[in-house]
DNA sequence: ACAATTTGATACTCGAAACGTATCATTTAA
DNA sequence: TTAAATGATACGTTTCGAGTATCAAATTGT
């Protein structure tokens, strides 16, 4: 069960590293330095970041990442909707389609419910919450 | 994100229906009639559910498949692990090895704890409670 | 002006896992 | 003895995650 991919993962932390360290500009070759992820990897996945309004950036030299907004409004679960899609545990797929009965089955009704709950705690985490935790 | 695979998926409609009606065998081409799936896999399916003691099985005419335990003991947690593995939310991977950081990475405490909930709530739902849910 | 350094955009490769099929052997009831 | 069932296992196909490669555009220090 996979519930954080590589992608999500990279990005996590790289957002913890600069909000962690309040100065000017981060290029990727710093960062990737650091976190030891793939430049070329890592590069693409900022660029993600930054067109969907969490990162700034700018180009040429000194030029490099920087949050666009606070961490206390950049939730784990926006991220993980990037670079994840939907936060649903269930898909009730049936060969491409959804499974037919998606009104009846006793599964998805248990399924749905608990998920609720877990998202709603999911939710909760924020870049800044993990900061806080930090030991 | 996907909780549920589609071998777990089959298995416990297959594993309902059985519970649900109770006669004697269940064979696997009338399963795969009224469930729609296609017979070769389900009848794999089947087959390891009756290596794993969930199910017994009888060969040759009149043979098919049976519950080998009562519905209220087979959990919903026993099926995925069969054929999904461990129910970890979180491998914290890191190029085949795991995560260097593991120790100090809040992204993974956060998550350890909420994984915690979430399994243990899982880990209540049975064929029986489901059969019990059905409208 | 220019060279170095940075991001923007996008196409591509590679491998593993999920999903599903095919086949031959064995058992059993009628 | 034959038809209907499972046992065992190998194979194929598709999808997706993970990571690479490359060219273009912008910026800054000299």
């Amino acid at each position: 069960m996979r519930l954080i991919n590589r992608n999500t993962d990279y990005a996590i932390k790289a957002l913890l590293h600069i909000a962690g360290n309040s100065s000017g500009r981060f290029p990727v070759s710093g960062l990737s330095d650091v976190l030891k992820i793939p430049h070329p990897f890592l590069r693409k996945i900022l660029q993600v970041l930054q067109k969907e309004g969490i990162l700034l950036s700018s180009k040429g030299k000194g030029g490099g990442f920087a949050l666009a907004i606070p961490p206390k409004r950049i939730y784990l679960t926006d991220v993980m909707k990037i670079f994840q899609g939907s936060l649903e545990l269930d898909h009730c797929l049936y060969r491409k389609e959804l499974c037919p009965d998606i009104k009846t089955c006793p599964l998805r009704r248990k399924i749905l419910s608990l998920e609720k709950r877990f998202v709603q705690e999911l939710a909760s985490i924020t870049i800044q919450s993990l900061l806080d935790d930090k030991p």
